[in-house]
DNA sequence: GCGTTGATGGAACGTTTATTCCATTCTACA
DNA sequence: TGTAGAATGGAATAAACGTTCCATCAACGC
């Protein structure tokens, strides 16, 4: 029985199942073809950097037999088997629309809540699994060490961020860490970060499109010569360049909406963390 | 003096000095020059993956700027600082195995801060995880059905779980989902849901151990016989019995802290549908 | 207000790309 | 050993690509 594309399940979208499929078929595929499964399992990072040409060169094969071996596997061709090699090192979460095209395709149906869970619970996991990798550790150990050392510590972020220093002042609250939420309320943002000394520290969290409070109340306490820790998502970030220690962090997003895991994973570190030092 | 690319030092091969060369340039560069590089640092992924069509497209300016661009940061052409942005890629090796060995290389008990952010990162993607397998699909579209229906969403979540219905607060904003923030602020909590109508709805979030405010809070929607969804950790919950649709959340913890990465993105993906679903 | 310089948009160009097609070579089985 | 069918190599092709060029536009100094 022919297992050709027409027969058989759509091609794998993702990663991890391709590779399965890969594995699973490179026995009974002819001897070219084989060829090109084991290359493509030992140098990914060529298959999805690389072009027709050079792969086929690097693994000894014709253009021509990659196509084929890409019409096998029940691609379009070799672009199309490309995209599932690169969506591996691209941070981008498949769309709610692509996500609802193959759903379609593979017939079977999950709510569209469901899939916008699936969407948003991604984007958790790789926001999370970037922060692992990118963080800078020396800068970490420094904003634990300007935050342990403040007498009290000025949490300054809102709209997207209030979550985050809000939670922050929930858990500092809980440990004994002293701090002030400076939350704008009533429009005394001016006056709840006004008395900060020299001896205290700002934490100050904004993302793109930085909200101009935020900003300007870290201005204003850098200009009463307080410490100040930044977490922002760009070196254009106003609120880098006078921090004494800044943090980058890039959220995944989903439909346009940035996840909040990573950035609530480094909030707790920090939390626990001055809360250990100052414990000693 | 010109400061062009015969006499300047030649564009750097790594990410990282490239990303530098960028936030340092582009201040002083031309209006569409500056909207590259905003774009660049902020999607280096689609650089990398992209075709100068469809970064044109993307980041809003011609194909010939994003070569004008590459050459004023001193490369040959687009391609050429295509590659730089690609060799980032290649070398981020996100593999478990790796970040396990930096861990042991740097020694057990080189940063303290480290490990926790690792704790702190796992639990979270664990959570997330988790939500994914557990989650109850039918009582989502259920939950999601209530709060689109309802005239305005009313956010009840203190303590813990204020970080949570403050994000939906801002986020249901943004989506023009009508929503008022039970906050408690000022004691004013009773008052700011006394006129709950049968025709709102509330989303009450509570976990263990339960806030007295937000059960009491929820009680009052209910008597005034509004609809109601609960999120929480127990079928024992207070708030589970008297909602007319309950997901149940269990976030793992570290240190006796729990992740929020799980309800954050139930969170996300309740106020999402509903804004769509509203939307037609 | 005019002229110059630099920036920008968009079409045209030549190159490279993935793909297709066909002739040739293998392989399996009679 | 001869033959049918699949597999393969390699040239041909058409589409897509990055780049270049030029006309137009905006900004600035005289």
């Amino acid at each position: 029985m022919a297992d050709d594309e027409n027969k058989s399940e759509p091609a794998p979208r993702d990663f991890a199942a391709l590779r399965a499929l890969i594995a699973a078929r490179a026995p009974n595929l002819p001897r070219r073809l084989t060829q090109v499964a084991s290359y493509a399992l030992e140098y990914p990072d060529e298959i999805a950097f690389g072009t027709a040409a050079s792969v086929a060169q690097e693994s000894g094969v014709q253009p021509s037999t990659l196509v084929r071996f890409s019409q096998a596997l029940g691609y379009e061709g070799f672009s199309d088997l490309q995209d599932v090699f690169r969506s591996r090192l691209r941070d981008k979460v498949p769309s709610y629309e692509e996500r609802l095209r193959q759903l379609r395709e593979h017939g079977i149906g999950a709510s569209k809540t469901g899939l916008l869970l699936e969407g948003f619970a991604e984007t958790a996991e790789r926001s999370v699994r970037d922060l692992r990798v990118k963080i800078d550790h020396a800068v970490l150990d420094q904003a634990v060490d300007i935050l342990a050392s403040a007498d009290t510590v000025y949490l300054v972020g809102l709209r997207r961020s209030f979550p985050i220093t809000s939670y922050m002042a929930y858990a500092m609250g809980k440990l004994g860490v002293r701090n002030v939420l400076v939350d704008g309320i009533a429009g005394l943002g001016a006056e709840q970060i006004g008395f900060i000394s020299p001896r205290d520290a700002v934490l100050a969290i904004s993302f793109t499109p930085y909200a101009s409070e935020t900003v300007s109340l870290a201005q204003a306490a850098k200009s009463r010569k307080a410490k100040m820790v930044s977490i922002t998502d760009s070196v254009f970030s106003p609120i880098a360049p006078i921090a004494d220690a800044w943090l980058e962090i890039v959220e995944a997003d989903f439909e346009g909406f940035r996840s909040m895991a990573a950035t609530m994973a480094l909030a707790m570190t920090l939390t626990v963390a001055v809360a250990e030092r100052r414990g000693r």
